[in-house]
DNA sequence: TGATTATGTAGTAAATTTACAAAATTACAA
DNA sequence: TTGTAATTTTGTAAATTTACTACATAATCA
């Protein structure tokens, strides 16, 4: 059960070495394939002008058991190729159409980086947070906000995290870096001067730099270890948002790969963290 | 043809809703969903432990036409690849498994998210940040990144805005609120003590409250305006991570709704701003 | 012209749906 | 409570639709 990443292409593919009446049936699919996956074999045999079981047989040669299992196939065939479609906001939208569709937005986002996941590069970050010893997250602007979030959540780690929105600190720390420093750097161009230029005084000491950052950027050109998200283009220009969505919940992927690392001994510790907060909240009822 | 991203999950959410034959269909369905796709009416029929037209009424409540529907709709919310209960990460997860698990788990939070959307308290508070003079962000420990965030996006409108993390800037800002002034709690559980107080302070001024929380906790209480988002609990307890998540896109359709507010004349505003951080950056090759 | 392949017809089997009746559940009054 | 009527739920059986198989005819090729 090897289903073909995408039927259609494959149909249209072989389009030539068909037999005739293949070939329509062929045709008719590629003209509605999403009306194909709802109709029966009778009405596309009518449809492409040939006999039912010619139907069947083209379900056949294209390794279904039959057209039930063919039309399976094909809608999922077709799922997969539709789900990556952005939806701009319009100022024509209103309440009930904008919330959705910003949503959809950041959903979609998410899965496209979900197939595209660096895994190496997340793996070897990973292995240089859980041995560093001291980690230091470096971002502006709108990634400040991301380092902000992934410095709570390194912080339930043993690990001395650190936070820096100011350059100049950020400068000063990356000089005065030394071996078992780790630096992350976060930005979603990589292009940041400021940012670079910190790196690059890094790049003089024995520390680690790790980005998460655009692929070719020249803060990536700095970085030791450098994880690289495709995220489709914002459709919204003025606000981006589905880029710093998958860049937090890479840096929620990275935390867990930390916890992993310590294995389940460690679970206790980060109980104890949980139970501290109790008091500065009130009971549920 | 508004066809569900994830039909499993809307099973899962109404099994509660069900009866006792359309829940024994859903069971054997959510058992094995790849499955339920390939087999006969009858088949599934006997898996569940039902009669036929069971399954058949099961089907049509779902929204399908029929049974061969009700496959169609569920081979296609499959072919998305995601796993639509949430899957706890292991121990025994290593690189290949918890990334993807936790993009899952962060895709379905939004989905439940987006089904469950208070719209009416959305378009409230979009009505009130709109009209209010200046706009405060207060958020304790990770909420405090969330209310960072927004600082940065709600900053791109003309509206005065400001984040306090420190407890007693909170209060003493507060307590010096006035007519025009909104402020803005954000807490996952609506509980923190210091937070709470300080919206008690504010409550005696004539500053409005919106908060971004719990349905009602302490602080949804003390609120004008409650936003309420139905995140099912997170299946990694010690690092919280979804609720965030859907925090940070409940801003993000707030930010834009004020957007949508003020009306295509804004965007050179919002253009402008984007134009001024090029500078700060290295030209793109 | 004979062999081979391609296509369609018709019948059969399977699957799905509908109509209806039995069973179970609920609501309400005694 | 208990019994009864109304309502809902569920299953049985028949009708209908759908898909498949066997076979015959037509087309193609050597």
């Amino acid at each position: 059960m090897t289903s073909e990443p995408n039927l259609l292409a494959v149909i249209q593919r072989q389009l030539g070495e068909l037999n005739k009446s293949e070939a329509k049936v062929a045709n008719a699919i590629l003209k509605a394939p999403e009306e194909a996956t709802r109709s029966s074999i009778a009405s596309l045999a009518t449809a492409a002008g040939v006999s039912e079981p010619s139907v069947n047989r083209f379900c056949k040669r294209f390794g279904a058991t039959g057209f039930p299992d063919f039309k399976l196939q094909l809608a999922t065939s077709l799922a997969s190729g539709v789900k990556y479609v952005s939806r701009a906001v319009e100022f024509s939208d209103d309440i009930n159409t904008f919330p959705s569709k910003l949503f959809d937005n950041a959903i979609n986002a998410l899965l496209t980086a979900k197939d595209g996941l660096p895994l190496k590069a997340i793996a070897q970050a990973v292995d240089q947070i859980a041995q560093a010893r001291r980690v230091y997250f470096f971002g502006l602007g709108t990634s400040a906000a991301v380092a902000r979030d992934a410095e709570h959540k390194f912080f339930r780690f043993n690990v001395p995290v650190f936070t820096h929105e100011d350059p100049l600190m950020q400068r000063m720390l990356a000089a005065s870096a030394g071996v078992g420093d780790l630096l992350f750097f976060i930005s979603q161009t990589g292009r940041t001067k400021v940012l670079i230029e910190a790196a690059e005084i890094a790049r003089q000491t024995e520390a680690t730099i790790v980005s998460l950052t655009a692929e070719g950027s020249p803060l990536a050109d700095k970085s030791h270890c450098c994880i690289n998200v495709k995220v489709e283009e914002d459709t919204e220009q003025y606000l981006p948002m589905t880029s710093r969505l998958v860049q937090l919940v890479i840096l929620y992927v990275l935390a867990t790969g930390v916890t992993l690392r310590r294995g389940e001994g460690f679970t206790p510790h980060l109980a104890r963290i949980k139970d501290r907060l109790k008091d500065t909240r009130f009971p549920t009822s």
